[in-house]
DNA sequence: TTCCTTGCAAATCGTTTGCATAATG
DNA sequence: CATTATGCAAACGATTTGCAAGGAA
């Protein structure tokens, strides 16, 4: 069985990564954390994110830049990275499980599903072109 | 300007990744070279496989996994993994660069592209379970 | 008191880089 | 000869882990 027992830093992490939506990594986590936990080790940051990640709690999400982001929204959504700021962006936009349906026409094995996000330049960048 | 010089390790790089279909990783590719060019370094592995990515020559994956797999295949296609074996294969479907489109439909910016990889059970997997 | 969690530091892993030497054009 | 490429080893950045001490049930 799980066998978990709260933790005021746990706590602390989620609740901060519900304030955010920009998609931040753990050390962006940590640095923010420190200001309530001065004592609080890097360790422990990974430690709790990837445990609310496994249980579902957070999306650990590989956008392709070599970090982890973390999303405690965790409702069916897509991700926008902006190519010039690196921004990450929330992307509401109608589910695309179909494409699931149409690779699964085309191969052999059982699709269970996609891994997707989208790039370009973000709303900002787009002005400052 | 470019200023690329012919390397025989280069050139064993791109040969081996064109005979195979597997997405290897640079460690993977690192030990088969090794066995024409005993000597050869993982950094040079590295160097050749970042620069002909860079040139366009080779597709750089990031699949999730956290290790970078490389495909001499640079046609238009996309990528399943199977999460039991964790074999990469490629799936040969219609494009759905729609999916731009509808992204872009619901977002201020400027939508380029998308990343997307498949996953579920490869063929041999889902006969095996 | 039991077991989970923490802080700290050291360890891993994949990948990159500096440097002196070798190969290419 | 001017440059690029190589091998080696050290450096890196992100993430994980071992361990002794602290906190929750």
């Amino acid at each position: 069985m799980a066998g978990l027992k709260y933790s005021r830093q746990r706590e602390a992490i989620l609740q901060f990564l519900m304030t955010r939506k920009d998609h931040p990594t753990a050390d962006v986590v940590y640095a923010n954390i420190r200001e309530e936990f001065p004592n609080i080790s890097l360790g422990t940051v990974y430690r709790n994110l990837t445990l609310l990640s496994d249980r579902g709690q957070l999306l650990r999400l590989h956008l392709g830049d070599g970090v982890d982001h973390f999303d405690a929204d965790t409702s069916p959504h897509y991700h926008f990275v902006c190519e010039r700021c690196h921004a990450v962006l929330d992307l509401e936009m109608p589910d695309i499980d179909s494409i699931d349906k149409l690779a699964g026409a085309h191969f052999a094995g059982k699709i269970k599903g996609h891994c997707t996000h989208f790039y370009g330049l973000c709303p900002s960048c787009v002005k400052a072109e």
